[in-house]
DNA sequence: ATGGCAGAAGCATTCTGA
């Protein structure tokens, strides 16, 4: 089973793209960031051509996200729950699209577009921990022992140095600082294990290259977009690449996509159904 | 210290991203 992240930088202007990508590795499930469009306007009939369904959580111009699934897509959550007592917290916590919870051929998949943070004394900062203490919470009551997960997206975090081409020159920046760390290390809390580092250990390995100056062409890149799995799903996990070569495409996003292929039990067919629980706020 | 590049909105230029 396949599974994929990738952060588009808006769908409508990658969609070509996007579908030849999928026709070649043809994943089982696409995780999408940036989106960058209102539900209404998604594109959704060529995904459903090549037969897939779609779920999207978007918004006008920034953040957005959605998950492309050949299997039947259940128990959706669209952004945080809403928890009482925290009201103002969780209005603000949502309006910014970024996250998608569903349960997809018995894994829930979290699908996460944190936000970036602009730079470490700006109240985007505050905002971006502040999304990553919530999810850390979501995680607490939504994912229990048995469950198996696939948490999955644009962290916008280098977890280690050794995800960043010139750690010394971004130490404790954007992206790249401790509190930051730390607050990725609270979400992931000993329950999810990096896919990417089960099969590589060594630096030089980048999911992001920033549009200027020339940073593809020189390798400059960062390590942010990242698959986490449950520990109870590790023995299934065959493979994390990065592909690329989508980098090198004509027009194409800053993101490469980041695949894992699950080696799972007892695959149920591709099914579709128009009745899914949909729980949306 | 600033801007580089790209996308959306919308029509000149600003906002945001990372």
């Amino acid at each position: 089973m396949l599974i994929a992240t990738w952060n588009v930088n808006s769908v409508r202007t990658r969609l070509s793209q996007i579908i030849n990508w999928i026709k070649n590795v043809k994943p089982d499930i696409i995780c999408l960031q940036e989106t960058k469009v209102i539900d209404d306007y998604f594109p959704s009939i060529p995904f459903e051509e090549l037969g897939y369904k779609v779920t999207t959580h978007g918004q006008k111009s920034y953040n957005g996200v959605a998950i492309i699934s050949k299997f039947k897509i259940e128990n959706i959550i669209k952004g945080f729950p809403i928890v009482s007592e925290d009201k103002n917290n969780f209005l603000e916590l949502n309006e910014q699209k970024r996250l998608i919870t569903t349960n997809i051929n018995g894994l829930k998949i979290i699908n996460v577009y944190v936000p970036n943070g602009s730079s470490i004394d700006s109240d985007k900062f505050e905002y971006k921990i502040e999304w990553l203490n919530h999810l850390s919470s979501f995680l607490d009551e939504q994912v229990t022992e048995d469950d198996l997960v696939c948490l999955v997206g644009d962290f916008n975090i280098a977890p280690f140095d050794i995800d960043i081409h010139s750690p010394q020159k971004y130490e404790g920046g954007i992206m790249a600082s401790k509190i930051e760390r730390e607050a990725l290390k609270n979400v992931i809390k000993g329950r999810f294990i990096d896919s990417f580092r089960i099969f590589e250990k060594n630096t030089g390995h980048w999911s992001w290259w920033d549009y200027r100056n020339n940073a593809y062409e020189l390798n400059k890149g960062w390590r942010i977009d990242h698959i986490y799995i449950s520990m109870n799903l590790t023995s299934k996990l065959k493979s994390c690449v990065i592909e690329r070569s989508q980098r090198e495409n004509l027009q194409p996003s800053d993101h490469a996509p980041v695949l894992i292929n699950l080696e799972m039990d007892e695959q149920n067919e591709p099914y579709f159904d128009d009745d899914d629980d949909l729980f949306e706020i």
